[in-house]
RNA sequence: GCGGUAGUGGUGUAGCCUGGUAGCAUAAGAGACUGUGGAUCUCUUGGCCCGAGUUCAAAUCUCGGCUACCGCC
């Protein structure tokens, strides 16, 4: 359950604690994403090391491949990937976004192709509950039906509906006492839908409010005007969550709109793309300029990577593309995260967030020189 | 010395026969990435060995030179 601990007087900002089956999480939080219950390039001996507290990962992928009974078995997620930590597990409705992967959403669930021997695969609210309840990870999110950033004003309104209709039935199909169950806020871009579906989701009184739908390739906006739409009406006391979120700068300014909780692949995908995040902006190691440089990533982190590896040393791995250089970049942003999600809570408590968060937002938006 | 073959961005190549916008890969430079099927995507820079000839027009055809490789003496 959680609790709010303290509250920024000058914005919304809150910190706080959460607590679920597999202990506490102190928010605002970052989880990485461990879709497949790892990362690519990258797993739970790292999310260990750099002390995140939470990561989630995707229900509904996990049954495909290896299957719910194979992780029964094993006597659940936690154990099968060996994470003793807080694991949320989305349910496959963003997985909609995926051309490749929809066949389409009907009122009763969602038809995908499974990738891996291209049958149909039919999710039901009925069908996640029980994959989510039965891997039995720590919070499980409902499914939700995911419309793409352009999609028209009765799209939204169409996803909306599914969205609604299938919360209510994964609150009747969800039994477990250990696990909590999360909403999802969905409504696309527009302010009424936006309204009702927050107003819908704090009403339904689950664990947790998400919003969903956003990050999608929409201008930041537009985003930042989404969640604005929705968080007047969202009960104060439940943990909020944005999904998708994941650029430093965006968590800050999200945090500042009351948000207690992101997960996204951005740290990560930057990482594997040689995007490098420091205290001093972000860094593209694959540059020239890199090559004989021989300070860490950041001189100011305590990570493994940057204790021990130079800049000139991860350029070269870059250059000659070495799979090991992405989990070293990876566990270096991924670190980045939890550090800023700390600096943040200890913001918040000294009630000082929004000159950290300027101060930040500067130093990291600077141009790499 | 003689004969053969070949010279196209930094690298590797396509185009040559049958003249008409020099294509591809890679490297280099820049940007993107946001509830992860992708070591991904986008953009930019950069080239016909040299010279003469034929032609409206030459990477392409002809001749000469240079260089490399192969074979022969």
């Amino acid at each position: 359950m959680f609790n709010i601990q303290y509250e920024d007087e000058k914005t919304e900002a809150r910190a706080g604690l959460l607590k679920t089956a597999h202990g506490k999480v102190e928010t605002p939080f970052f989880m990485p994403v461990a879709t497949r219950a790892i990362g690519k390039y990258i797993g739970a001996f790292d999310y260990n090391e750099i002390n995140a507290n939470a990561i989630i990962c995707n229900a509904f992928i996990l049954s495909l491949r290896p299957g719910i009974n194979v992780i029964e078995k094993a006597g659940g997620l936690h154990k099968f990937m060996n994470f003793n930590k807080t694991i949320f597990t989305d349910c496959g409705g963003f997985q909609m976004l995926r051309e490749s992967f929809l066949q389409g959403s009907t009122k009763k669930g969602i038809n995908f192709t499974n990738p891996f021997d291209n049958s149909t695969e039919r999710v039901t609210p009925e069908k996640i509950m029980h994959i989510e309840q039965t891997i039995n990870s720590d919070v499980a999110m409902v499914l939700d039906d995911v419309s793409p950033y352009g999609a028209s004003y009765e799209q939204f309104v169409n996803s909306l509906k599914n969205t609604k209709k299938w919360a209510e039935e994964c609150k009747k199909y969800h039994t477990s006492k250990k696990q909590l169950l999360f909403g999802i806020v969905q409504g696309g871009f527009f302010k009424d839908l936006r309204e009702k579906s927050a107003k819908f989701v704090s009403e339904l009184d689950l664990d947790g409010i998400a919003i969903g739908g956003l990050a999608i390739g929409e201008p930041m906006k537009e985003m930042f005007k989404a969640i604005d739409y929705s968080m007047p009406y969202i009960s104060k006391e439940k943990i909020h969550y944005l999904m998708g979120v994941g650029s430093p700068d965006h968590l800050l300014d999200c945090i500042s709109k009351g948000i207690d909780c992101f997960d996204s692949v951005f740290p990560t995908q930057n990482a594997r793309h040689n995007t490098l995040f420091t205290s001093n902006g972000k860094i593209a190691i694959k540059k020239a300029k890199y090559k004989f440089d021989l300070s860490p990533i950041d001189k100011n982190c305590d990570c493994k990577i940057c204790k021990n590896l130079t800049r000139s040393y991860l350029h070269h791995l870059t250059k000659i593309n070495d799979p090991e250089a992405k989990r070293y970049m990876q566990h270096h942003n991924l670190h980045f995260m939890q550090g800023l999600m700390k600096k943040a809570r200890t913001a918040i408590k000294e009630n000082n967030f929004e000159k950290f968060k300027k101060e930040f937002e500067e130093r990291f938006n600077k141009k790499e020189k």
